[in-house]
DNA sequence: TCGTATTTTTAGCCGCATCTAAAATTATTT
DNA sequence: AAATAATTTTAGATGCGGCTAAAAATACGA
């Protein structure tokens, strides 16, 4: 496992990101997009990773990640969503605090801290976000999952994920009552701007827009 | 508080720790051997440190830390013991093992997680090794503690803090049975070679060298 | 005190990660 | 398919933190 420097991580954590959602190949504007950098330094970034072998690079043609490099991005996910559970359930932290402060610890790396902060958590299984957490040889145990905006009238589902970490997005969730494990069924799907109605834990009914409800994963119940 | 890098970091640290047993002022050469890096990288580091308003800084004439500097180089510290404290009490690291993980999260600097992270630990005053941690303004409580080759034959103490961090000396330390907080009474000084015939907990007799005695902290027990 | 040794600083270089501006390539429109 | 637009890469710069080699200042010994 070579040593890479924040830098580089972040690049493959942002690469990694952008390969769960858009299909084959990442944009250098899409990764200079999420980074909040320019196109030439990504240039210029994807250049090193390609010599490192860490992602497949066609100039002009995009990039997607080697088996290496999409390892390498798990165990920086790993890293990152520890120390996420450690921030919340043992500091106290909020959900919608933990993002910066995590993006730091993230790229401490000694192999025995990670394993011992693993085993201190309990091993968990998910982040506070509800994404699920690498294992220490890379792999991912993969639940289906789906957009909430995907569902139609008469579907249960349980919330697992949230897709977007933006600090507005996490406060309006706790405000309406949304969370991670609510039991959630649609009602009614208003065709007009793609809104729903649900209703949460078999109690409340709320109405969600279309930008909220595709920013959340559910899986499905059985019934 | 300005933002500082990882390297100004350390250069604040090394400083404040030299200044602490050296006397009035550290000099280029001192601060090198202790960071292992070269003179010249030194200068000009403290060229920077000095503009910033850090260090007292006259060319040739050997650095010390302004109030702001020394506030800063408390900060860091206590970051690193918090860590510290945390590597040993939760995750069960032995104190020989800690020393490079809490250099590096010592650097992540996020007031809310500093402030967490102690009320999380119970406020502890002391980190593994015995070394007090500042407050979050950058204050000391200080007792007065001595070294333990001062100690004249007949005197009482308690163990309370190492000066040499390296995994041999706190190894043998583990071995012989000496850790922080051991009351000691000294038997014995042999003139020859200044080293100490030593009673520990009341219960075993050991004899230390010099060396050691004089990397051991202890504070002056009433008798 | 004078000359030598040591310490410290300066000068100039390198790699990293960023930037702007300009050039090259690919995509789109008419 | 040619012209224009958008994207991507290259060229050349900057700041950081390190290095070596050489110059400058200080310390020390005969």
């Amino acid at each position: 496992m070579q040593k890479l420097t924040a830098a580089e991580e972040n690049y493959l954590k942002a690469i990694y990101r952008l390969l769960e959602e858009d299909l084959e190949k990442v944009s250098t504007n899409e990764i200079a997009a999420l980074i909040q950098t320019k196109a030439a330094s990504v240039s210029d970034m994807l250049r090193k990773l390609a010599e490192k072998g860490l992602i497949d690079y066609k100039k002009y043609r995009g990039v997607s990640l080697t088996e290496p490099g999409r390892k390498m991005a798990l165990h920086i996910i790993r890293r990152n969503r520890l120390w996420e559970v450690f921030l919340v359930e043992k500091l106290k932290f909020s959900w919608d605090e933990i993002g910066n402060i995590a993006e730091e610890l993230e790229h401490v790396n000694a192999p025995l801290l990670v394993r011992r902060l693993d085993e201190y958590l309990g091993f968990p299984k998910f982040d506070p976000h509800g994404d699920p957490i690498p294992d220490e040889f890379g792999e991912l145990s993969s639940k289906p999952r789906v957009h909430l905006e995907a569902l139609s009238p008469g579907q249960a589902a349980k919330i697992v994920a949230v897709n977007n970490s933006s600090a507005a997005f996490l406060k309006y969730l706790d405000k309406v009552g949304i969370y991670i494990g609510a039991r959630v069924i649609v009602l009614d799907q208003i065709e007009f701007d793609g809104s729903l109605e649900l209703l949460i834990d078999g109690q409340k009914t709320l109405h969600v827009s279309r930008e909220v409800s595709a920013n959340i994963l559910v899986m499905l119940q059985p019934s």
